[in-house]
DNA sequence: CCCCTATGTGGGAGCGCTCCCATGCATGCG
DNA sequence: CGCATGCATGGGAGCGCTCCCACATAGGGG
């Protein structure tokens, strides 16, 4: 353990303290001034930037708060597992985003992995001891507890994606069914007749949403027989099984190996199938493998098109056609969101809150069209 | 700004005094046994022990670290542009090995994207005054001057990578030059005629390093005779004299298209090269594309190997054999440095450092065999 | 026998900040 | 002209912790 009392070449920078006096006034007003108080004349506010200018300050996060009780800091929490499955650009590109709104704010990013359940334990632990004001949670499962357990300690926290359509927790989520709708109609459009599908597990909500556009499009397209209309995200799990005119669904798990089996059940259910929805890229990439394995030539006999736009999408030959979700402003809007709630949590006696933003969030996505469609 | 002063339903949990109290011993008793001093006995501590379990404690680390003068936190720096071109395992993975080898120290991880001047003297500040204790900081451009700043002001880091053969600062590496040279002699083993090799930047150590690594495989191999002569290439040997056969360097700058052009330039320069050594797998993707264009089979007609074992490597068609770097032990590897020396920071009179780790650390590479060679 | 060291312990003194109360000083009105 | 009202301001009182000094108690030499 360091012992950093005894006067130590720790220049700890200057204090507040040192700054008033150098600007000619009280600890309070100082204080006033750096924290954007308006209970201060201009001569004054004046005078003690250009000391903090001239002393370089910088406040002390761990004085400032154990004094206001407020850590100023927030929790980026990652599931370990999730991790790898979500390794491409999502990840990095919600951080990239979390980054770039908190960069003005002053708040400080923590970074939690959760890899078991000591870890989730020790983190629950430490968010109900109020050691974070807020958390951000990336790509929970349903069954994931950790969500409820900060709701009842009071801790502020916002989630990447639903795991229900009724979440009750704030989120921020993209518009999975729209998007998987636009990947169809653009299948369809380009004249393709046998659009087959392979889901993503569809115990988690993001899957379903995505089969329900698939189901939509098809729909509208006016190809089948009578789907009972606009039958939205709230639907309940359609029954693959009894896929009504012509629809041909398989799930998978989100895996390379998940697609590529899905991928093969479908040629064989139907080796006419012209066109592949796919959930995932990763997903899109195993059943490129099967169809490469059946001799079937993408874009010419089998059109594909996947989901999220990741570096696989990319690379790989053709490149693919696939939906787009704005996952760096999902990281933005996911800090928005939380840094209102911490505004509101805080003021319980019924305060105007300044509901800047909704507690959910729906943002749009987008078709990204190259070679394998 | 919250108010969290007038008994607000913030429930900051038990502190210090409480479990004192409980186990009927004095705070300073109590601290002690929390942060494990020796100078306690063995009933005192288990009272203690037992106190903080019944209590559910868990220190407020603002009080710690305004006390203590330690922030209790290590900073993990990651240029902005950097983020997107190592998004692949590279951050990932050297996220989980610093979370895991941090998980049992409960320091916290702070995360800071730097993405232009201000964001970085930003934090150069913060760093001058102390407000983590030790900083990670990932994929540093040779001319940044991060690493040199933060060691002016007395703030303990370490490098991913050198920035050059006479890095100065702490840093953990991997084998470069012997990962090239295992791919090389691959190539060379597996009875390719005609090895080149598609560099990095060459301003950049590591790139350079596995230029040099693909010079001495094929030295070796000319020595031991394994190459059979064929010294037509005009190629321009850049190291010692008597190069075995031509060689074939191409320079490319790490990026897909890169690696295209570059691998275009080489079938110009000399159309029978049956072997690609490439320093990234991004840039492999590039030649692989460049190889597809000139009718060329992989690894029939030309073997092909990358570096870096990223998720573009399992993806390509044919799997692409590459070079594998211990991301997460380099990741794990960097943390036990920094504590190494945050730990003899902070006693500058010649105290016995207990040098645990040394202050460079170079890791080993290994060969991951695919179809594409 | 007493002094001196070794060891365990209690609690004072801050760390640098925010909150808030008390103060000073203009201004407005009766 | 006096007093309520406003606002800018100074500074005390902690926030929960660690450090360290002082104090006990317990030995082992001289």
């Amino acid at each position: 353990m360091p012992a950093a009392r005894g006067g130590d070449a720790q220049k700890t920078g200057p204090t507040l303290e040192q700054v008033a006096a150098r600007a000619g006034v009280g600890r309070g007003t100082a204080s006033r001034v750096i924290n954007g108080s308006p209970r201060v004349s201009e001569r004054t506010r004046a005078a003690v930037q250009a000391a903090v200018a001239e002393l370089g300050y910088v406040p002390n996060r761990a004085a400032r708060a154990l004094a206001a009780g407020s850590m100023d800091a927030i929790a980026l929490v990652v599931p370990e597992q999730e991790n790898r499955l979500f390794a491409e650009p999502y990840f990095s590109e919600i951080l990239r985003g979390v980054s770039a709104e908190l960069a003005d704010t002053d708040k400080q990013l923590l970074l939690t992995l959760i890899r078991d359940e000591r870890s989730r334990d020790r983190f629950t632990q430490y968010a109900a001891a109020h050691r974070v004001d807020g958390v951000l949670l990336v790509s929970v499962h349903a069954d994931d507890p950790l969500p409820d357990l900060l709701r009842d300690v009071g801790m502020p926290a916002v989630l990447s994606g639903r795991r229900s359509p009724a979440e009750h927790v704030p989120y921020v989520d993209s518009d999975n069914l729209l998007g998987a709708q636009l990947a169809v109609e653009h299948l369809i459009g380009r004249g393709r007749r046998k659009v087959a599908t392979i889901t993503g597990p569809l115990d988690m909500y993001a899957a379903r949403c995505r089969l329900a556009g698939y189901h939509e499009a098809l729909t509208a397209a006016g190809r089948t027989g009578h789907e009972p209309g606009a039958r939205a995200a709230a639907a309940p799990a359609h029954r693959p099984a009894a896929a009504p005119g012509g629809r041909l669904v398989a799930e998978a798990d989100f895996t390379e190996e998940g697609g590529h089996r899905a991928m093969r059940e479908l040629l064989e259910r139907d080796p006419e199938v012209d066109a592949v929805f796919c959930a995932s890229d990763v997903m899109a990439a195993g059943a490129r493998l099967a169809l490469r394995e059946s001799g079937r030539d993408v874009p010419r006999d089998v059109a594909l098109v996947g989901f999220d736009d990741s570096a696989v999408a990319r690379h790989m030959d053709p490149p693919l056609t696939t939906v787009k979700q704005p996952i760096e402003e999902m990281g933005r809007a996911m800090v928005r969101m939380l840094l209102g709630l911490m505004g509101t949590e805080s003021t319980p006696r019924g305060a105007p809150a300044p509901d800047g933003e909704r507690p959910q969030l729906v943002l749009p996505t987008e078709l990204i069209r190259r070679g394998s469609s």
